[in-house]
DNA sequence: TTGAAAGCGCTAACAC
DNA sequence: GTGTTAGCGCTTTCAA
């Protein structure tokens, strides 16, 4: 608690001893009105002004030390430095950027959303943001890219040549994110990645899931309160082109799980991969024998809809993103489980740490693992941002 | 996108037809030296001073009309209030909080939370948000009770004394808190319950759970995959003096789970409850034939521990909250599932609401349901608050 | 190297 | 009823 006072000598001790009352009785007494008398000033915090006056230096003299603009006399900055230690001086940030009258500009450099659900849900959250931080000065413009390298490494250029204070990224692609952020880090600039990570330490932040945990989780529902022998058929419907590693750590983890826990012997596992574009390869043989299908990514849906085309029962299947599709074959039942990856969520977080970085200039953690949600048909509900 | 232009006639047609480039082009180009030379200003929103210029009126009379401070004519107000609405004005909330110098108090009214790690966790997350806002002049005062009626009616008379903007309120105990309520509502000020809710239709804002919806996930969650016949055992340990209806409607939801999927015929139900000082009421004999326990509290290590200690095995335990002593038996794979409430999510958006009513003035969503939470050894987590 | 002062947009006290 | 003005705390320019 800090006491500001003007006021010197047997004045200031008495009203010193007295502050506890004054800050917990706020009616009109004694103390109050010597307060507002001699025009003293009881807060939490220190303004420049008074330091510039404890100093005996000017406002604009403080202001050059905390910025660091150099141009004073090292006398004044361990005098102004001492006293902003001693008083613990936090500068009002609505003040600093209502003077600084600035706009935040954040470069969101993302897929395409449309037609993709879970994009479009990313997209929610990050306009959701971006409403709610408009009145702190934050500005976003977009740069997407479609689902392929080519119109991702074009978009790249534009990025690159765009100046603005922060960005939001999601490295779909990772070599050619590998070699961006690269580049990118000349601007020295914040930079938040969302739905998947390139590596812990280039020093930028992350809001979204440990992909390897999320499989590994996976694995724990496929082989939950199951005692007698299992096939375990891991279906994969990748894109065309599919440089993206999450659903390789999904899988990575999902098999861990299983090596973790050796009593699961009775466990038997077999691997299809088609393409996005083949759906139509699918046939009944795949699934003689399955009791249990792992789909490492959105696509769980197609499954179900061919299971329940053929009439195949009995199978349980797990997979990941609330699209409406997957939530039509939870809900029928067909579909077991589903981990939400909450995409509203990571795009509001993703544009509310450069906030944080940006008009607040906090410190704030690396590193936002969304939790790995479990739905079910019981705790479905359709997600709401914030 | 609005532009404001003090300038007339050709010149302000001029510039208007480079807006686009003005925006997208900050480089020292011609139009901006235009725009600095009239001191013309290019921005989202108008600004007081200037709607008082376009109504030919002083900003004091628009601030007036703004606030509702009345003295003012007629004519203005309409004028004014047409301005707005055309030019999409909205207050600068910096400026306004920085005019405004003053502290929002919040009083926090919560049980004690010395031994309540799940109250302990509700409370870092009201900290947390408490520290994030204190920049934006939110202020906490707090108001511990003892988990008992008489403690809680005597602070009730201290809260209703004690002035202030805003309110965090726990209802744990129903009818005592249905009264308080009805009473608190004549300071017309914004409240924010937790935990547990008090009715939909007091216009009272409530971050938590749904407490029957959780009952019923449970449901599921104990039917889950299971064909043979289920002896399931519904376990209460209540406090001595427990008034609370949250687990009360857990179980409603649990029981309606099972109605609602009358194909579930191999279940059977018991129950057993005993008080919270009784713990040594446990014996043997009541898990005979149990398959499944459902308990309906924070409570399960309880009865994972007599479980272990008497060497039973193969019993399926469902309980809530993450408390240290039930993850350990999570972790031992004695206690199969737990439902999260998210106690630090919870304090922390309670928070975040008051401070949205209070400082920004947003309308905010009156309930926020948190998220049924499944946690397995698997995806467990140290809570983290944001 | 330093101080003075204007201004960010809004509020509220005061004068007319 | 209405206009004027002095702040709120910080930034930044300009002059010294």
């Amino acid at each position: 608690m800090y006491f500001c006072v003007y006021a010197h000598g047997i004045l200031q001790m008495y009203i010193k001893s007295y502050v506890k009352q004054l800050i917990f009785d706020e009616n009109n007494n004694i103390f109050t009105w010597v307060i507002n008398f001699f025009n003293l000033k009881i807060s939490d915090i220190i303004t420049i002004k008074e330091i510039a006056a404890l100093a005996n230096v000017s406002p604009g003299t403080v202001d050059r030390i905390i910025h660091n603009r150099g141009q004073v006399a090292q006398e004044n900055v361990d005098k102004v430095n001492a006293i902003i230690e001693e008083y613990g001086y936090k500068r009002n940030i609505l003040a600093s950027n209502l003077a600084l009258n600035k706009k935040f500009r954040i470069a969101v450099f993302l897929p395409k959303y449309e037609n993709l659900e879970y994009w479009k849900s990313q997209i929610s959250g990050v306009e959701k943001a971006a409403a709610e931080f408009a009145k702190f000065g934050i500005v976003l413009d977009y740069f997407f890219y479609d689902f392929n390298k080519e119109s991702f490494q074009k978009q790249i250029e534009k990025v690159i040549d765009f100046d603005c204070d922060g960005l939001l990224f999601a490295p779909i692609f990772y070599e050619d994110s590998v070699r961006f952020l690269k580049e990118y880090e000349k601007k020295n600039i914040p930079v938040v990645m969302i739905d998947s990570n390139i590596s812990e330490e280039n020093g930028h932040a992350y809001v979204g899931q440990d992909a390897f945990q999320s499989g590994y989780l996976a694995g724990r529902l496929i082989s939950f309160a199951v005692k007698n022998e299992r096939q375990v058929l891991i279906f994969k419907i990748a894109r065309e082109i599919e440089s993206t590693s999450v659903y390789l750590q999904r899988i990575d983890g999902f098999y861990s799980y299983f090596k973790d826990h050796d009593e699961l012997t009775n466990f038997k596992f077999s691997e299809i991969t088609i393409k996005d574009s083949g759906i139509d390869q699918l046939c009944v043989e795949m699934f003689k024998g399955i009791n249990s299908i792992f789909v490492p990514n959105s696509r769980a849906y197609i499954v179900a809809r061919f299971l329940e085309k053929n009439n195949i029962n009995g199978i349980r299947i797990i997979g990941f993103d609330l699209l409406n599709e997957n939530i039509e074959y939870l809900n029928k039942g067909i579909i077991d489980f589903l981990i939400n990856q909450r995409p509203e969520e990571q795009g509001y977080m993703g544009i509310n740490y450069l906030y944080k970085k940006l008009v607040l200039q906090e410190e704030t953690e690396q590193t936002n693992y969304i939790p790995l949600e479990i739905i079910l048909k019981e705790n479905y509900s359709p997600a709401k941002v914030r």
